[in-house]
DNA sequence: GCGACAG
DNA sequence: ATCTTGTCGC
């Protein structure tokens, strides 16, 4: 698939100043709200893998206009990145590609998309179909500038993205997560004074300053893809954030339709492994 | 100086 | 993210 914002494309010779600057331009265009024409009820996987018959691919559609789900995520070696893209629909695997590109900087908290946006795009340069969603490892609108990696990707290649983290990077939830919450329950994450809301999307003074973060803005969810029946243990939820084109509310529907059993929804544990094993190829 | 922060 | 054995509990 294309870049759409060739602006955007991420570049590690900045300076620290500059690549903040232009994740605030990428705030400012990133839509934070559903903006696509797919059926998201139509996301959800079908019954256990393996037991599906031709013609029963998930219930009531065929399998042309089932959403074409991506998931991406990056494996190290050494100082190069693999980045990983498997496509499903439904459960099928329609494609899967990789890409490596030198990490040039080291990770730093709140400039991920500096360090592995340019092996990200660089795999999905390779990928033949469009997916009508992907989902990014890391945050999307939960970030400093509401540009984390998922949005710097979705607004660059004009794709709803949606933004799976394990951590929270910022951000407050309404409610603690060190207790063991239900399959499927979700808990809001609000602005708080470490997110700066964008001019385009917060309120701005009268001298035209751009106002902090309208805290308490939902800007993602910490979601239960998975739990364990005894209640000796627990598992930590998921954070799930909007990158682009894509509501906080729809974000963790989307998670949630394609979780099958494991904490990471499919498309992005099938990119972990998939990761994985081309590292080991190298 | 201290705290805190995805992958 | 990555380095890594065993180990506790599903």
């Amino acid at each position: 698939m294309d870049i759409v914002r060739p602006e955007f494309v991420p570049d590690a010779s900045l300076s620290t100043a500059e690549m903040e600057a232009l994740q605030r331009d990428i705030a400012d265009v990133a839509v934070f709200s559903d903006d696509f024409t797919f059926d998201p009820d139509a996301v959800a996987l079908g019954g256990p893998a393996g037991q599906q018959t031709l013609g029963e691919q998930g219930d009531e559609h065929a399998a042309g206009d089932r959403p074409l789900v991506a998931g991406v995520d990056q494996a190290f070696v050494g100082d190069r990145a693999v980045s990983a893209v498997v496509v499903l629909r439904g459960r099928e695997v329609v494609e899967r590609v990789w890409a490596v590109e030198p990490a040039e900087i080291p990770y730093v908290p709140g400039l991920l998309s500096f360090r592995e946006g340019g092996a990200i795009l660089s795999a999905f340069g390779a990928l033949d179909c469009e997916p009508d969603v992907v989902f990014v490892d890391g945050s999307g609108r939960i970030h400093y500038r509401e540009a984390g990696l998922a949005t710097h990707i979705g607004v660059t290649l004009d794709v709803p993205a949606v933004g799976v983290a394990k951590n929270l990077l910022c951000g407050e939830p309404t409610e603690s997560l060190d207790r063991k919450l239900p399959e499927g329950a979700r808990v809001p994450i609000e602005a708080d004074a470490r997110v700066e809301t964008s001019v385009a999307s917060g309120a701005q003074r009268a001298d035209g300053d751009a106002v902090d973060a309208t805290e308490g803005t939902v800007i993602g969810y910490a979601v239960q893809s998975r739990q364990y029946e005894s209640d000796s243990q627990y598992i930590n939820p998921l954070v799930v954030s909007p990158g682009h084109r894509v509501s906080a509310e729809t974000a963790a529907d989307l998670v949630l339709a394609t979780a099958a059993g494991y904490k990471l929804p499919e498309p992005t544990r099938l990119a972990d492994s998939y990761a994985d094993s081309v590292k080991g190829e190298l």
